[in-house]
DNA sequence: GCTCGACTTTCCGTCATGGAAAGTGACGGG
DNA sequence: CCCGTCACTTTCCATGACGGAAAGTCGAGC
């Protein structure tokens, strides 16, 4: 049974940071402005729902800079997986899915 | 195509209420007490997160007096489902389900 | 040194939320 | 009849989350 442990985390509900996470966790990592944009919020928002994210150890914030432009990536932690699954199962239990 | 339209509704997301509608979905209607008891909430914020689904058209407060007790019946209004139905498709969009 | 792009942080006002406690209305008892 | 109780409701109050705007930071390049 590789059932995940159904888990409401306050952290990851947040409607922008639900967002987040659900586009972090169909792929490996994104652009903070492909973020930005998908989300549909601004620069300070997505920074500060990033920050909240990555202090709770969900996310990891890359930083580089390629071909002299600043590049931010942002993706999931094996925690933050975990916390996502385990908040998307609560949902499910939740709302009878 | 019974595909319900997902929409993202903040009065049905607050994790209070969300529970308060996934109990009261699943049935014709609940006592007071029972949505309390499941939701695990006081009844002052029971009786506060209702009158918001009240004031949204969600829910419908019945009140009776039966065998000399006062009894609150909650349940879902056809657009309490529906808009719980469009929240819950919009989540699974979001998660990715 | 200065500017630009890409975020970050700070400042600030607003709104949501919960606990505690007082308030309300309908009964049933004394 | 007045009183206490039950089952909620409302009020009061203290946090805390959020978002927008604007200033700040940092490395790259001119």
């Amino acid at each position: 049974m590789t059932a995940v442990q159904p888990r409401f985390d306050a952290v990851v509900h947040a409607p922008p940071r639900l967002q987040i996470c659900g586009l972090l966790a169909a792929v490996d990592s994104m652009e903070f402005a492909a973020v930005r944009d998908s989300v549909g919020v601004s620069d300070s928002v997505l920074s500060k729902h990033v920050k909240q994210l990555e202090a709770a150890g969900y996310v990891k914030v890359g930083k580089a800079t390629i071909a002299s432009r600043q590049r931010t990536s942002l993706s999931l932690t094996t925690a933050g997986r975990a916390a996502f699954a385990a908040h998307v199962a609560e949902l499910r239990r939740i709302t009878g899915g």
